[in-house]
DNA sequence: TATTGTTATACTCTATAACTATA
DNA sequence: TATAGTTATAGAGTATAACAATA
């Protein structure tokens, strides 16, 4: 196995124990990583259309009527008439839902600063400028595979 | 934003391109993540009971149940007698899913060796060690969250 | 009595298509 | 005619519980 590989298993292995973590989080809130999804991108835009959420999720419309549905029933999101538009609704986060979205943006931040604990500057440097280069390379691996190259699967 | 913090999302958004982009090699193949786990499992493994299979995909028995149903209608996979045990199948990899599972090895090979193309062999180094590091405080963060600290998610 | 895998049932995420109300 | 959102329908992944066959 060469060295590269490695670091593409770590990678790898890095986004199955973020995704994890995450979802033993949730345990008990009713949220899910597609909600929380939802939930986090409303805290970042302030009230919005669900159209608005589809496109920045990247899901259907339908899809979207579903998870409001969920996080209005247990008390994260309400919809709102949308003034100047009759078809639409304003997804606004009630208290609960501010609450949660600010604690979580808190949490990511703690995490990212133990996250780097007992790293060196210099490492930490040398981190950072290394992901950089690798999302760079992958952005253009991606857009040449989705262009109609060979695949990297 | 600190530097911290940059450095996990960018690790966060490593993830989801290189999801993404497995999802889009899959397409017209009748695989899927959860499929193509099971099938690189086996492939790692040999042939294995569904038993064995829940237990390393951390899923329940009724989900691998599924799976290989799936799996063996696009004739990835077959269902084998288990040779002394009358219970149990042992689940094989056809002609069809030796192919695909050595064609995924050869590509996430290349995949890592593109990766790095462009790196300086310094860079890589520092890279790779600031991995190890960062993967390191993970599983001990994630370890301390699971066993009853106030989460990081 | 314990284990392997299945059937039964249910929930979540996801999609497309048809439809209503409004623009 | 186009857009926002819902209802209808469907498929995939996931779970637990009850059950059959076998250990």
């Amino acid at each position: 196995m060469t060295n590269a590989t490695r670091i593409l298993d770590q990678l790898l292995e890095l986004a199955v124990v973020l995704q994890q973590d995450m979802s033993r989080a949730f345990e008990g809130t009713g949220l899910t990583t597609a909600r929380t999804h939802l939930l986090w991108e409303l805290h970042r835009m302030g009230p919005s259309t669900q159209r608005a959420l589809a496109g920045v999720l990247q899901v259907s419309a339908r899809n979207v009527s579903g998870l409001v549905d969920a996080l209005e029933g247990a008390g994260y999101v309400q919809r709102q008439p949308h003034p100047g538009d009759r078809r639409a609704f304003l997804v606004t986060l009630t208290g609960r839902g501010e609450q949660v979205t600010t604690r979580m943006e808190a949490e990511h931040q703690e995490l990212a600063r133990q996250l780097v604990t007992g790293l060196g500057s210099e490492r930490t440097g040398a981190l950072e400028e290394g992901l950089a280069h690798v999302l760079q390379r992958l952005h253009g691996l991606v857009a040449e595979a989705s262009a109609g190259g060979s695949g990297a699967g």
